[in-house]
DNA sequence: CACCCTCACTTCAGTAGTGAAGTGAGGTCG
DNA sequence: CGACCTCACTTCACTACTGAAGTGAGGGTG
């Protein structure tokens, strides 16, 4: 009935997130050492500096048993920093260093030159639509 | 300049692409005790019974390595076997077990049933644009 | 005031991937 | 015919997740 290109969106995304997020690994270590999914939590930190780690697990869709893992990572090499929340005894508050900083600038050239090859392999159009196509996949739930 | 959604369809990406992973694994997992990569893995090696582990990977877009493990969870679980090859002395020759097969008709309704879910998200036009977007951004190198 | 319950966070075992280095039977070549 | 090279595959150390179970200081309750 359907064709199995169709029958298989679901294998494709995946496929093309996979290329996309090695490529961008690449890339992103090469200009700042950090990785796209570290990157994605100094972006979160430097919006919102003092969010905690369920606060940020839930920016980036992610458990907090990853997020634990990330931020330790994130600290040992110096771009986060953790200290107790002020009045919650069990929450940590999470701020960029100078470093991270410097690893934010790092990379932001190479994140631009990487939209820019995606804008010009799907056209502003495609490229606009197929964000909005994955903005309403990455809030859907179930 | 561009909006900060423009900067970061990379990130909008990852994130539909790990919602979808972990709701289809969940899924999937119950439906059939496989997760989604080994679905795809079986997927492959039923469309071309005999494929080696080297012709697996570039299917599926993996490293060898990676193929390494998926094949030895899959061998472990019964749902596929390895034989040597009868000509190139270094390769595996691949296929499907009964229990592949029927873990495969298994995931078949779930699969279908989520594609319905997210052609009903997206419309099917919408459907369709994003599909041939992925289908491009998954075949790009570099 | 002692009990317990809440809930951020952590830990553990497992899956899924990379990249770099290693392995070894078999064909090639001087 | 022995040395070398090839190249599927493997192994290792690492990042990055999940889900389930554990931890423990603090606040509510009797």
């Amino acid at each position: 009935m359907s064709e199995p290109s169709d029958q298989r969106l679901f294998f494709l995304l995946q496929r093309a997130a996979h290329q996309l997020r090695t490529a961008a690994d690449r890339r992103c270590l090469a200009a700042s050492g950090v990785t796209t999914a570290q990157l994605g939590a100094l972006y979160a930190v430097r919006d919102r500096p003092g969010l905690t780690q369920g606060e940020l697990a839930r920016t980036l869709g992610l458990r907090e048993s990853a997020v634990t893992g990330l931020v330790r990572r994130l600290v040992q090499a110096g771009l986060l920093v953790r200290s107790p929340h002020p009045r919650e005894h069990r929450a940590m508050v999470l701020e960029l260093t100078d470093a991270g900083g410097a690893a934010l600038d790092a990379a932001q050239p190479e994140v631009d030159h990487f939209n820019t090859e995606l804008r010009d392999l799907l056209g502003d159009d495609g490229f606009l639509r197929t964000a909005e196509a994955l903005r309403r996949l990455a809030i859907w739930e179930s």
